[in-house]
DNA sequence: GAGGCAATCTTGCCGATGTCTAGATGAAGC
DNA sequence: GCTTCATCTAGACATCGGCAAGATTGCCTC
């Protein structure tokens, strides 16, 4: 795909998104260059700008999808330990999504799109937590940063290497499971 | 410090040390940049390269004096629970480090110090999971993987301002202790 | 079907950066 | 006092992000 006959390229949007989450994924969000995309796509080097204005922009683009997609793998979740597992999931899955929105030095915070995508996803979290029954829901606030820090401290360390001796062979996301079950104990989060 | 009268600087790599962890912590590490920090410290461009051989080293230096900085703050911590507490005071007081730390594309990942200091930080965890006593025990690995995943979401979460609702005006430490107080119940971490 | 408009892409350019090389400076040890 | 070597300077080169001006083409309207 690094050629083309066409004067326009069809859909060079999607083609570097996906140029740059490769990238990400192998490298790093530091070895991200504009020009190299561009190359990737058989593009010129300007022409990535035109759909995401900068660096930035690309990235901010990226954490934009990359709250949908969460929001999408958490809404189909059946309770707040089954989000858990979806989340770590989804960082195994688009682990270049997850690295891009956990740094927000890379995003435009103000950027209305980032914005809302995020309060899409925070929201289904947040739903999770309020659909909690049983006598171990306490306050919902605490109970909802508890879950996803549980969640996301093992995504990350997971992604950053730091878990490999502890996966013992596991899937991350069976390996995940026997962490929260040892935390809550069994069937604690029904 | 952005002048001086000898040719010699006197004490260059704790200088650019600390200009980098200033701007990492303003503006994250992509916006380091080694000529700014000579720049800073008043010096020639390439003067660093002689402390950090290139920007990969200056920060891999970053990352272990801050696996350093941990252990030391590990080592006091009288019982898991309060490992967990002085985790996130250690992710607080020095966020900088912190981030370098967890970003592994931007260390050199075989560099020998940095792989001791990372494996002495590891001990620390390890043996306040080992001194564990009571009927809450367990498989220790699994505990290890727990303590340290809620412990260091609760940290990430926290340093990029996702978790600014819930603290409600408590220090972060608090809130963290209030969050591993729900989830191990009173007095479970003893 | 012809004309105009706007989106898309190209080309050229500028300043800044990382890194390499060769050379200047001076502190420390003999 | 001389040597040695770590430290710092000066210059060069390739690459990058971003900007401006122009070329190409899909699409909408009449």
């Amino acid at each position: 795909m690094t050629s083309r006959d066409t004067y326009h390229h069809g859909d060079l949007r999607r083609a570097v998104l996906t140029a740059a989450l490769d990238v990400i994924r192998t490298e790093g969000p530091a070895a991200l260059s504009l020009r190299d995309l561009a190359r990737r796509a058989g593009v010129s080097h300007a022409a990535p700008a035109h759909h995401f204005k900068d660096r930035t922009g690309l990235l901010t683009a990226i954490a934009t999808e990359g709250y949908d997609l969460l929001a999408a793998a958490l809404s189909d979740a059946t309770d707040l330990r089954d989000a858990g597992v979806r989340y770590v999931r989804f960082a195994v899955a688009h682990p270049a999504h997850f690295q891009v929105m956990f740094q927000p030095d890379l995003q435009r915070a103000e950027d209305p799109e980032l914005q809302a995508a995020k309060a899409r996803a925070y929201e289904r979290l947040r739903a999770k937590v309020a659909g909690l029954t049983g006598d171990r829901v306490g306050d919902p606030e605490l109970t909802g940063t508890a879950a996803w820090s549980i969640a996301h401290g093992f995504a990350t360390l997971l992604l950053t290497n730091n878990l490999d001796r502890s996966l013992g062979g596991r899937a991350p996301e069976d390996a995940f499971w026997a962490v929260a079950d040892a935390m809550f104990g069994t069937g604690g989060g029904e």
